[in-house]
DNA sequence: ATAGGGTTAG
């Protein structure tokens, strides 16, 4: 942790002033800068020696540059600031601290400019604290070398520092500047340690309007972005309107928003907007990521075939992060083939691009083909991430292969030296877990290196409510109740834990409990698109204009499959209610309403597309899989977790999931 | 001398 020091804290005619008030002039009587202003030596050799450097640096060659540096006394200001841009360049930050102290020595840690240039080389070799050191020592902070030390905390999340930082530089007197807000609004952002990060970002938001900054593209953008990213898309759209200047960027920012925000139709309809409307900005490989992440939360797949078509159109299918979007929305929207299409076809693949593939045919329960993807990965030279340890392990969890994913989690420190995270312990707990070997779960995470945190946790929960292990899921959720006491979802799982074991005082005692909290359970949302619009579902809708035809269908359905046997699954309904009324709860549950609109809405041999906001209930899984049968449709639903691939009265998922 | 938006999991 660094802070400015109390003491160095001064008042602006003070700070003007050239003496040193940290020691009072005594520490460094060596460093005066009028009487050894290197510029002043007029030598031929000493010119020729430093263009030598210059020109060494400018061909990469630091080490010689280096070399010639120790035979010349008094090297310029150009000299160091090529030689710290090749520090910074070569990566070499034992080079940089070398350069520094030679600077040092020569006089030039008076000069702000060379500090600002050494601050952003440290910034960039990653050692943020040799920066604050350069900053600490250097008297005469301009604007720039505020802004420097600015970024430099920014990049690596210490927004707090920053902060505090930038009070004292208010009430030092020195104005901000455009930049200084593009860095000041990122650490609101981007702050790991920040308790209010909206509040701090409105705060700041003010300063810009009173300054005048309003009008800035970068500025007001960046503002936006602070906002999308602390989850205020309302602030953020308001940000959005109000700029008189909006650019690509600005556009992207906004699309952006939306689709990480939950708001995947708004991104869909801002990005029609940007195309439609008559200005200067046009949807550019950036824009077009956003768009396509938007397709694939909504499943939206006649509509990601159009912005495909589109991405070919403007020439954008050569840009990798792209191809990787496309890979993911094909995957999202049940299109495996078309998906791995793309991956064939594709030049070039990075990390991200298998990772990709990978999660696509785990998430429809092909666990045997991720793990296949995953060892061709390696073969071919690509060393997995984090990230591609998680999509397989995923992978194993839907599809129960227990012994693989024990194999693969152990390769991570044996064969990758990789140590496993909090998060791949979260998918050894689901694999385990979801196989029913609560035990084995529970001693993985009692030989954890690090303390089990709220997604293993949360894993195992989530195993508990699959198996309906009351005694397991009370020690789990009294934990979780303290390390996540605002996520609705655990008091619901504990709750639909309790109501299957039908304790109704306990299942009453935990929805008091959430209640009292102030927590509002998610309500179950699904979507489907038809003709290239999207329809969603909330349970029990009366908004719908055909709410009553839907019933209707529904409730006949429901008496057809009792005459063939059927019995309604309401064990997940929360309440101690007459059966009856039970099943009237289920039957408006919001995926059945859309499998009922699309069975309506969409022609004979066409497939059926569904998200769903959460886990697919039972008794919706066993229903579809009957209309898939009786009504002889395919039907696609993708829950929170992974794909249900609805067919001839079976699931692609075995009913494992 | 310094600035803004995007990809993989759960």
């Amino acid at each position: 942790m660094w802070v400015l020091q109390s003491h160095q804290i001064i008042q602006p005619a003070q700070f003007l002033s050239h003496r040193c008030y940290t020691c009072n002039g005594s520490s460094r009587p060596q460093l005066c800068f009028l009487t050894l202003n290197p510029s002043t030596s007029t030598s031929k050799a000493n010119k020729n020696n430093n263009h030598l450097i210059q020109s060494l640096c400018r061909q990469g060659n630091l080490k010689q540059a280096l070399q010639v540096l120790t035979n010349e006394p008094n090297p310029t200001q150009q000299t160091y600031e090529l030689l710290i841009s090749s520090c910074a360049h070569q990566h070499s930050l034992s080079d940089g601290i070398h350069v520094h102290r030679r600077l040092v020595d020569s006089g030039f840690d008076e000069d702000p400019f060379l500090a600002t240039k050494l601050i952003n080389m440290y910034s960039e070799l990653g050692s943020v604290d040799h920066a604050c050191q350069v900053f600490d020592d250097t008297r005469d902070k301009t604007i720039y070398v505020w802004n420097a030390i600015f970024r430099a905390l920014a990049i690596v999340g210490r927004g707090e520092e920053v902060l505090h930082l930038y009070g004292q530089m208010n009430w030092i007197g020195i104005p901000s500047d455009r930049f200084t807000y593009t860095y000041v609004l990122k650490a609101c952002a981007a702050s790991e340690d920040l308790n209010l990060p909206l509040q701090k970002g409105r705060e700041i938001h003010g300063h810009l309007l009173r300054h005048g900054c309003d009008g800035n593209v970068h500025v007001m953008t960046t503002l936006l972005d602070m906002y999308a990213r602390v989850g205020s898309a309302s602030y953020a759209s308001s940000v959005f309107s109000a700029m008189p200047i909006k650019n690509s960027v600005s556009w992207s920012a906004m699309i952006a928003c939306y689709a990480k925000n939950g708001m995947p139709i708004k991104a869909l309809e801002l990005f029609h907007q940007m195309i439609l409307e008559e200005h200067d900005s046009y949807p550019n490989s950036v824009t077009m990521v956003s768009v396509l992440q938007a397709c694939a939360a909504l499943a939206a797949f006649e509509q990601g075939k159009m912005i495909h078509a589109y991405i070919l159109r403007r020439g954008l299918d050569s840009i990798l992060p792209v191809l990787n979007a496309l890979i993911v929305m094909y995957g999202k929207c049940g299109e495996l083939a078309l998906g791995q299409r793309v991956f064939d076809q594709m030049k070039r693949r990075d990390v991200v691009s298998w990772n990709s593939l990978i999660s696509n045919y785990g998430m429809h329960g092909f666990g045997k083909r991720a793990i296949q993807i995953f060892d061709k990965m390696i073969n071919q030279g690509v060393s997995p991430s984090r990230i591609s340890f998680i999509s397989v392990l995923g992978a194993c969890s839907h599809a129960g292969l227990v012994e693989e994913g024990n194999f693969l989690f152990e390769s991570m420190v044996s064969k990758y030296n990789m140590h496993p995270s909090m998060e791949h312990y979260a998918c050894m707990v689901d694999l385990l877990g979801r196989a029913n070997r609560l035990d084995e779960a529970i001693k993985l995470m009692d030989n954890m290196h690090i303390e089990p945190g709220h997604q293993v946790w949360g894993s195992l929960l989530g195993s508990c409510r699959i198996h309906c292990n009351v005694e397991l899921a009370e020690r789990a959720s009294s934990v979780l109740f303290e390390l996540e006491p605002r996520n609705a979802g655990n008091y619901v799982l504990l709750a639909d834990i309790y109501a299957e074991a039908k304790m109704w005082d306990e299942v009453k005692r935990v929805k008091n409990l959430c209640e009292a909290r102030g927590l509002l359970k998610v309500p179950g949302c699904s979507w489907i698109e038809v003709r290239r619009k999207i329809y969603s579902f909330v349970s029990v809708d009366e908004i719908n204009p055909q709410i009553e035809q839907l019933h209707a269908f529904l409730t006949k359905l429901a008496n057809e499959m009792k005459e063939q046997g059927y019995a309604t699954q309401t064990k997940e309904v929360l309440y101690d209610l007459e059966e009856e009324e039970k099943e009237r709860i289920v039957l408006g549950h919001s995926e059945k309403l859309a499998v009922a609109f699309g069975l309506i809405n969409t022609s004979k041999g066409e497939t059926i597309r569904i998200t769903k906001n959460l886990r697919l209930c039972e008794d919706c899984h066993s229903v579809t899989k009957f209309i898939s049968k009786f009504a002889n449709r395919e039907i696609l639903v993708r829950d929170v977790n992974r794909f249900h691939h609805f067919k001839n009265g079976f699931c692609s998922c075995g009913d494992y999931w």
